[in-house]
DNA sequence: AAAAATCTACCTACTAGATGGTAGCCATAA
DNA sequence: TTATGGCTACCATCTAGTAGGTAGATTTTT
């Protein structure tokens, strides 16, 4: 038997993911799905019950994610690069990253969603954070570093390479600025 | 006399930068301006035209700027700073950039648009790159800065802070990432 | 200068289709 | 037997866009 709640949300963050909040709609996920769209209802009471979903699903595999990380990747810098190339596959689907698609339409969104998004995005730079202080301090990084300012860069800096090489140049486009970001990081070479 | 069709886009664009493209309608906008929803159509014939003007009008805004900060701006990283503080008045008036507001919704979107903003983006990078070139050749730049590269993520960088900024921090946190942009960009401290 | 024609900028009234959401029915599986 | 997960059929509202009209300004012709 299939899972047809798992499948909802596997399209519809397909769908927001590509053309935006407002810019999807219960017809177009029913589509997607193959069943009525008054079935939607059933799994999803509003669409802002979906929209809560998609970002909690979201957030658990980057939860998983940012643990495998910090397990696999020893240095600062490599952790970095790793976390990027999370970003890297949305380029090369072309999808948008959830949080950022439901940002943009911040004004009309409701405050729940809105507070999710927040804690979110919160928990990225926290994370950053510790990996930046932790590479300050085995010296693997530039050294005057200020890793809080440098955490909400490094989100910035995906994100923003995110909305940028997706509708540019793609994943090319996106290497480069992970390598410029990288390597603005890194200690100023001796020699 | 008013102008209608000046504050028509004036106020399409707080819409459409506040809640993104699929998230205005003609309706909230005839609202706005205080005629109603048939008059706009005879300033803008369909919502594309009007998304059209709205980026092109933005677009000349931008061109503007970037000669004033040429102008006003001899070194490298004053003239990044200063093109950072025209992102923070979005951050400060709690609106995204036009421009990538409308490229999440990049699937749906228009092909005629999609090209205008590429164009606004190509654009902005090559100036950038140009900056950065000339901040390279003049020593005030760190030592192996890839303008090319670095061009991209100036951009990445500044756009994903506006739109993270928005949702979070504010102007205290958009502080806070183009100041260590901008620090990431200078050469190493001697001593 | 007067009259005629055209243009501008708005209006009311409408359309066809999409939107999120509801009510209630029915088959199947536990 | 009872929940589950679909379905059809609906609803009110909103969507972009159209048709056609009107008052007033501007331009053209006489």
């Amino acid at each position: 038997m299939r899972d047809t709640r798992a499948e909802l949300l596997a399209q519809a963050e397909i769908l927001v993911r590509g053309r935006g909040y407002s810019g999807f709609s219960y017809g177009d996920l029913a589509e997607a799905v193959s069943i009525r769209k008054a079935s939607i209802h059933h799994h999803f009471r509003t669409k802002t019950d979906l929209a809560l979903a998609l970002v909690e699903a979201y957030d658990a595999r980057y939860d998983a994610a940012l643990a495998a990380i910090v397990a696999a990747q020893p240095d600062a810098i490599a952790r970095i690069e790793a976390y990027g190339r999370h970003y890297l596959t949305g380029v090369e689907n072309g999808l948008g990253c959830l949080c950022a698609v439901l940002a943009i339409e911040r004004d009309t969104l409701p405050d729940a969603l809105r507070a999710e998004l927040a804690r979110f995005f919160d928990k990225h730079i926290a994370w950053l954070e510790r990996v930046l202080a932790e590479g300050c301090a085995d010296g693997s990084l530039r050294p005057g570093l200020d890793p809080a300012a440098t955490a909400r860069m490094v989100v910035a800096t995906l994100e923003g390479a995110l909305m940028l090489e997706r509708l540019l140049a793609g994943s090319a486009g996106f290497r480069l600025t992970l390598a410029a970001l990288c390597e603005s990081l890194r200690p100023a070479r001796t020699g």
